[in-house]
DNA sequence: CTCCTTATTAATAATTATTATTAATTAATA
DNA sequence: TATTAATTAATAATAATTATTAATAAGGAG
C-alpha cells in the first residue's frame, strides 16, 4: 500500500484514504469498472465513502494522467488504471471490459492527419463481442 | 425523399414524417450528431417534434441496423447513418465527429478471439485530436 | 376510399449518470 | 501542534435518456 501513496504524491495529489481506496480498487481488477461499481466495491471496507467522492477522485486521477476514462458503452464511463497503450474488448451482455493487445502497427497517422486536417493526440481501438462466460447461455 | 421511405419499409419500419426527418438529418451531415443536435436541427422545419421521439426513432433505427450508435465521448451518444465499416476522428474541442478510412487489415481477429475467449462481433477505431478549425486558436 | 387496428407521436414525468454546493473534516507543512 | 488549504460527505442540481399515457396517424382489410 506504501507504493500507491508514493504514486499519488509524485503526481502532486494529496494522499487520502479515499484516494488510496479508489486507486487500489482500480488496480486490483482487470475489468475496468464504472464509478458506481467502484463505489459498491468500496462500500464494504469504507462504508462512509460518498459516490461523489469516487467521481471527484476519478476526475483528479484523470487530470493527473493516472487513469484513463473509457467510452465503450453509452450507459456510463469506465476507468482504466493502465495508461499504457493497449486495447479493450467489451462483452455486449455482461458489459465487462477487458484488456487486449493487438497489432496496430500499420496505422499511418501522418496519412490520417493529412486527410483529416486533424492533429491526432489519442486513439482507441475497441472490440465488442460475447465473453466466454456469456457464450455459455 | 422517395428512396428514404423505401429504405425504412425494407427494414420493416412504419414510415412517418418524423422518421423521414430524422433519417434525412442524419444522411445530410457528415458530423454524426447527437440526439439533441438532431432535435435542434429538425425544430426549424418540424417545430412540433419531440426530443423523446428523436430518441425513440434513433433506437428503432439502431435495432433495424439502419444507424450505428457511437460512443466517442462520455457526454452523449452520436449517431451514424453509414453502417459500413469505417473509422472516426473526434475533435476534443468542438466535439464534432468525422469519418476517416484507415488501414486496419493487419488486425488478427482469430488471435484476439483465442487470447480473450470472446466471439467478436464488432469493432471500433477512433482517433482524437484537434480539428483544423480548432487548431487556429 | 373509408374503417379498424395497432404503432407512433407529443407531452410530460421519471430515471440514471454525473456534477455542483457547502459545511465539516483532514492532510501537509510550518 | 496549529494553520491553511484541499478534500470529504451529504445533498441538491443538472444533463442525458427512458417510461408513461392519451391522442394521433399509418397501412392493411373490406
Amino acid at each position: 500500500m506504501k507504493q500507491l501513496a508514493e504514486i499519488l504524491k509524485e503526481k502532486g495529489l494529496k494522499v487520502t484514504p479515499q484516494r488510496l481506496a479508489v486507486y487500489s480498487a482500480l488496480i486490483n481488477t482487470n475489468t475496468h469498472p464504472s464509478a458506481e461499481t467502484i463505489y459498491q466495491t468500496l462500500l464494504n471496507d469504507n462504508p462512509s465513502i460518498s459516490l461523489a467522492t469516487v467521481y471527484k477522485t476519478l476526475d483528479s486521477f484523470k487530470s493527473a494522467k493516472l487513469v484513463k476514462e473509457l467510452n465503450v458503452c453509452s450507459e456510463h464511463s469506465n476507468y482504466d488504471a493502465d495508461t499504457s497503450k493497449h486495447q479493450h474488448i467489451v462483452c455486449t451482455k455482461c458489459q465487462r471490459v477487458f484488456d487486449i493487445h493487438c497489432d496496430n502497427s500499420n496505422i499511418d497517422y501522418n496519412k490520417i492527419e493529412e486527410q483529416s486536417g486533424f492533429k491526432i493526440v489519442d486513439e482507441t481501438i475497441t472490440f465488442y463481442g460475447l465473453c466466454s462466460n456469456c457464450q455459455k447461455e
